[in-house]
DNA sequence: CAGTATCCCCTTCGATACTG
DNA sequence: CAGTATCGAAGGGGATACTG
C-alpha cells in the first residue's frame, strides 16, 4: 500500500512471474486452461492456477465455468484487463525486436 | 533461452522485482547511487545494487564513475534502454491512471 | 479436464558489518 | 559515498499425488 510511485501500483497487477505472459496469449484469444498449459509448456499446473487466481482477484481475468463433465473453463480478459493492452503491446512488440540481442546478452551472463 | 514467446525476452529485461521502478525514474534523469536510495525508501541497498548491476550488464543502464573521493556514481539510461521508453510510459500512465483501484483491491487481498 | 493439497528445495531478499 | 560479503529467514515455486 501506499506506493511510492504510481508505476507500482502496475507492478501490483502485472508483477507476477507469468502474468504478462498469460495475458499475451489472451489479449489474442480467450482460452481454456489446457490450451493454457499446452502454450506455455514450461509453466505448472499450480502456477497456472495461481496466477490466474490473481489476475482475477485484480478483476483483470474473467473466469468462465461450464458446468459440465469433464470440467470445461475459460480464461478471457475483463474490460479492466483489455486497459493494460498498451502495456502488453509495447511489450510483445520490443521482445519481438529485440529478441537476438536478449538472448545473446542472457547467454553471457550464464558464464 | 529459447523463448516460446518473444515478450519472455523483455521480462528478462525489465522482470526485476526494481527493474521497472528505477527506469522510470532514470528515464527522467541521471541520477547518483544516493539519490536513488532516497527516493526509493524501501530498497535496500543490496537489492539496489544488485539490480543496477543486472540493467548494466543487459545494456540498458550506464554506469558513470567519478574518480574522486567521496566516491560519485551515476547511472543514466543507454541508447538502448531509452528503447523500452514505450513500455515504461504505458506502465506509467496506467499506474497513474487505476492507482485509486489497485490500492483498493490489493487492500482486500490482504484479508 | 480443472483444480487442490503436501512436501520440500533452493533462490531471493533483508539485516548487518565492513572496505576504499 | 558507493559497494561488497556474509548469514539466515521467508516464501516462491517445482514435483507429486489426489479429488470431483
Amino acid at each position: 500500500m501506499a506506493y511510492n510511485i504510481p508505476v507500482e501500483a502496475t507492478l501490483d497487477v502485472i508483477g507476477g512471474k507469468w502474468k504478462v505472459v498469460i495475458m499475451c496469449h489472451l489479449i489474442k484469444e480467450e482460452r481454456r486452461t489446457s490450451e493454457l498449459k499446452k502454450i506455455m509448456p514450461t509453466i505448472t499446473q499450480k502456477m497456472l492456477t495461481q496466477q490466474l487466481r490473481e489476475l482475477e482477484q485484480d478483476g483483470v481475468v474473467n473466469r468462465k465455468i461450464f458446468d459440465q463433465v469433464p470440467p470445461k473453463v475459460i480464461y478471457s480478459l475483463t474490460k479492466y484487463g483489455w486497459s493494460l493492452r498498451p502495456i502488453l503491446d509495447a511489450m510483445c512488440a520490443w521482445g519481438e525486436h529485440h529478441i537476438e540481442t536478449v538472448e545473446d546478452v542472457e547467454k553471457n551472463r550464464e558464464v
